[in-house]
DNA sequence: GTCTATAAAGGGATAGAC
DNA sequence: GTCTATCCCTTTATAGAC
């Protein structure tokens, strides 16, 4: 089990940052420092491997999420703490990358993980917004489906964006600005 | 219609929709129905295509949405307008894929254009913003440039999150969300 | 400008020994 | 479980004839 975690550490890294399709096994193996046929031994395709880093990037990422709004008094702070996670925005996000990623969309089962990915961040951020709603700190005449969405796709976006041009300071600029008309409302 | 634009007709949508480095430049040259003579005697390398494309696809973005915003009277509408270009998102973004692509990132020239293209989306959305203020129509508090950056980052990760989980509904309630927030502080 | 032929390199595995 | 050898396919071109 050991070199299967080696291996699976290495490739959500690699897909992370430098994409799924664009990744080859050998560079996995490579970074992970296994054998040919420990790697093919442990994951038969390529695809299955994309599978658990789907996965896993998608658990890490909602950890991670929860992690930074702990301890966090108001549903207002705590979404201010989710914009945040745009701050290291060149690297690009964990899984934000593979929506653009053909090798992830051609495999029904790695779309579908990437999309429970996506479906439970959403859940988590409206959840936090109707608590907002509830300790006073977000206005109630928000939707919370809809804030949660619009609060998700600008720091999706930020990470696209600053990757773009190659400045952080655009992924900077998107969350100030979505949190300055979070608070103009409230 | 000479073979040169035919090739970069062809690759413009398949660079969009799959991928620049995902779409092999054979696929282009069958899409574009010409032979591998006339491709390379065009594009002596991969890149010099990509560089046609990102430019191409990065004005008739720029295009399309000044073509969105044209003659709606207050800034505030223009800005709903732009929001609305994510009303087909499981396309994908024009130029927003290409932020994640490993091939594009690698070329210095084709990340240097990629880059351009955003600064310039991202600049007429601020001046818009200022023209939204100017007319009454949006906040006077706000910073112009970081609403333009956040309602730019809505709509490209709004992109991204409805491709991600195959669900058009995600993009149209980021970016009804934003709406929301942004008429919310007028 | 366009064609066909050729080719080096890498991607994505499979086979069988240890 | 891991190793090395092998294999077929695609990518990304290049060469030279028409």
């Amino acid at each position: 089990m050991d070199n299967r975690r080696l291996i699976i550490d290495s490739a959500k890294e690699l897909f992370w940052h430098h994409g799924y399709s664009t990744t080859s096994p050998k560079q996995v193996m490579v970074d992970a420092g296994v054998g040919q046929g420990s790697f093919y031994h442990h994951f038969p395709a390529k695809a299955d491997l994309g599978q658990e880093v789907v996965r896993e990037n998608g658990r890490d990422l909602l950890a991670s999420v929860r992690s930074a709004m702990e301890g966090l008094p108001t549903g207002r702070q705590r979404l201010a703490a989710f914009l945040g996670s745009a701050g290291d925005a060149l690297g690009g996000c964990q899984i934000g990358g593979f929506a653009y990623d053909a090798g992830i969309l051609a495999e029904p089962a790695l779309r579908e993980t990437l999309g429970t990915a996506f479906v439970e961040l959403a859940g988590l951020l409206e959840q936090v917004v109707r608590e907002g709603q509830d300790d006073g700190s977000v206005s109630p005449k928000l939707d919370p489906a809809k804030t949660a969405a619009a609060l998700l796709a600008v720091v999706e976006g930020a990470f696209v964006v600053a990757r773009a041009t190659g400045r952080q300071s655009y992924a900077d600029a998107a969350t100030a600005g979505a949190l300055a008309l979070l608070e103009a409302t409230s």
